[in-house]
RNA sequence: GUGGCUAUAGCUCAGUUUGGUUAGAGCGCCAGGUUGUGGCCCUGGAGGCCGAGGGUUCAAGUCCCUCUAGCCACCCCA
C-alpha cells in the first residue's frame, strides 16, 4: 500500500490555504490592534512540563499526548497545547522581571493522540493568547472582547460565548465540598464515569451528558454561591467592562475546564454548527500556573482558538480566487522564447504573469487562462513578433487592443503595479 | 481508549440485498466542432488491481475474517 499521511495528521492543499492564511493575517492585525506581542516556543517540551502544568490526573496527560524518548533517553512530548510552553518561557528567560503586564501571542501546531472526527485532528492548529502578570478583570475583559471581535472580523456568526468563574485556591475547595456531599447519597443513581468523575474532579459531573446525571445535576449547588468575596467582585467587574465593550456572552454556571490550573474567569466559544465539536476556542484564567513551575506568583490569562474549526465556520471568499494579471499565449517557438523573457520581466516588476508551458492550440491556452482567471490574454504569433505588435485582451470584458511589444513591460508594469 | 457506520474514476456517488460475460453516471480533465481566440452548447477520448491483505466459491466490487483510513457518538477537548 502506498505511504499515507499519519492518522489525524492532514495535509493542506493550495486551495485551502488562502481561507487559512486570511485566518492568521486576519488574527496577527487584531492581536496587534490589542497590543499582542509573537513569542514563538518549540513544539517539543519535556514531558514534565506538562504533567506538571497541566495535571498528571488530566485524560490529556494520562492518554492523550505523544511522548517519546528521545537518542539521550530525555522523556520529550509534543505539546498539547501552547501555554504550558508559554509559560516556561516566561520563567526561562525571566520576562517576570521587565514590566508587565506582558501579552504575548503564538500560533502554531498542537498535538493529541485522540480518535479523530471532523473538527479533532491529532495535529491540530491553535491561535493562542496569554496575559502574564496581570491580575485585574481588565485582562479578562480585554481578551474576551479580543476573541469577540476577531471572530466577527473573521466573519464567524453563530459562536457564543459561554462564561462562568470556577473560584480560586480560597472558595473551590468549599465548592467541591457542596457538590461531594450534594453527590454523596445520589452515587448509585450517577453513571460509572462520573462515579470517577467524583472522585477526580468532581466539577466535571455537572456537564455529563447522560440524561440521569444531568437530572440530578440540575439540583446541585451552584459555584456561584460558594464564590469569595474576591472572586465575586472580580467576575463582576469583567462583566461590567464587557458591558462597556459592547460584548455579548451568556453565563452558564456549569461550564467546568478540564486543566486543573485554571481559576476564576473561564468561557468557551460554542457554535452549534460543529456537532460534538461545538467549542471553536476557549481559556481562562490560571493565576496558579507559573507559581506551580517554579516561578514567583504571577497571575495569567489566556485563551486559543482552533484554526481547523474557525476555517470550518469561514466560506471561501471570491477575492481569495483572483487569478494572474497577464497570461501570454504564444504560438510557435520563436513566439514562446519571446513570451518567456517577456514574462520573467513582468515577474521580476511584481506582476502575476502566466504562459503555457508547451506549444499548444491557441484555443487550449485561452482555455487555461480563463480557468486561471487571468485578467488578460496577449496574444502572440510569429505575425505579431514581425509587426512589433500584438492584440491584448481583456477577458472580463472581451475587448481586444494591439500593444506595442517593446513596450509591454513598462506599459504592463505600470498599469499593474 | 470504547461503540456504531463507511471505503468503487481527480471529486460526489450508483452498482453490494438475491455472487455470473468488457464496472457506470454527473462534475472535472484532454481533444474536436473555427488555419490563431476563453466562458455556453454539441461530439469524442483518457482515467478504476472496486482502501490493503487473506479466505469461501467453478466464479467475488458483491459473502466471511484481519488490517488501514474516514465519518458519527462517547471519553475528553480547540
Amino acid at each position: 500500500m502506498a505511504i499515507q499521511a499519519v492518522r489525524g495528521m492532514k495535509d493542506l492543499l493550495p486551495p485551502e490555504a488562502p481561507k487559512w492564511r486570511f485566518i492568521e493575517a486576519t488574527a496577527r492585525e487584531a492581536f496587534a490592534a490589542f497590543g499582542f506581542s509573537e513569542i514563538r516556543v518549540p513544539i517539543l517540551e519535556r514531558t514534565e512540563l506538562f504533567a506538571r502544568s497541566i495535571g498528571e490526573e488530566t485524560d490529556i496527560v494520562s492518554k492523550e499526548m505523544y511522548t517519546f524518548e528521545d537518542r539521550s533517553g530525555d522523556s520529550l512530548t509534543m505539546r498539547p497545547e501552547a501555554t504550558a510552553g508559554v509559560a516556561r518561557a516566561f520563567l526561562e528567560h525571566k520576562l517576570h522581571a521587565t514590566p508587565g503586564p506582558h501579552k504575548l501571542f503564538t500560533i502554531g501546531p498542537m498535538f493529541r493522540h485522540e480518535r479523530p472526527q471532523k473538527g479533532r485532528l491529532r495535529q491540530f492548529h491553535q491561535l493562542d493568547c496569554e496575559v502574564l502578570d496581570d491580575a485585574g478583570p481588565q485582562s479578562d475583559a480585554e481578551l474576551l472582547v479580543l476573541a469577540d471581535h476577531l471572530l466577527k472580523v473573521l466573519g464567524v456568526a453563530k459562536v457564543q460565548i459561554v462564561l462562568n468563574s470556577l473560584g480560586c485556591p480560597e472558595c473551590r475547595p468549599s465548592f467541591k465540598q457542596a457538590l461531594l456531599s450534594y453527590f454523596q447519597d445520589k452515587q448509585g443513581r450517577l453513571c460509572d464515569d462520573c462515579n470517577k468523575r467524583l472522585a477526580n474532579n468532581p466539577l466535571r459531573v455537572l456537564d455529563c451528558k447522560q440524561e440521569d446525571c444531568k437530572e440530578i445535576a440540575a439540583g446541585a449547588p451552584l459555584i456561584s454561591a460558594s464564590w469569595c468575596p474576591d472572586c465575586s467582585e472580580h467576575f463582576d467587574q469583567v462583566k461590567r467592562l464587557l458591558g462597556l465593550a459592547g460584548v455579548s456572552y451568556a453565563l452558564d454556571p456549569k461550564l467546568v475546564r478540564g486543566l486543573d490550573y485554571y481559576t476564576r474567569t473561564a468561557f468557551e466559544l460554542k457554535t452549534g454548527e460543529l456537532g460534538a465539536q461545538d467549542a471553536v476556542g476557549g481559556g481562562g484564567r490560571y493565576d496558579g500556573l507559573i507559581q506551580a513551575l517554579g516561578g514567583p506568583a504571577t497571575p495569567a490569562i489566556g485563551f486559543a482558538l482552533g484554526i481547523e474549526r474557525l476555517a470550518l465556520l469561514i466560506e471561501d471568499r471570491p477575492e481569495w480566487q483572483s487569478g494572474p494579471a497577464l497570461f501570454i499565449a504564444a504560438l510557435g517557438e520563436e513566439p514562446r522564447a519571446w513570451a518567456f523573457g517577456a514574462a520573467c520581466a513582468l515577474r521580476k516588476k511584481g506582476l502575476w504573469v502566466e504562459m503555457s508551458a508547451s506549444d499548444v492550440s491557441l484555443k487550449a491556452q485561452m482555455r487555461r487562462a480563463n480557468k486561471m482567471n487571468a485578467a488578460q490574454v496577449l496574444i502572440v504569433g510569429g505575425e505579431e513578433l514581425k509587426a512589433g505588435a500584438a492584440p491584448l485582451k481583456d477577458m472580463a470584458s472581451g475587448d481586444q487592443t494591439d500593444l506595442p511589444l517593446d513596450e509591454i513591460v513598462t506599459r504592463l508594469a505600470a498599469a499593474g503595479a
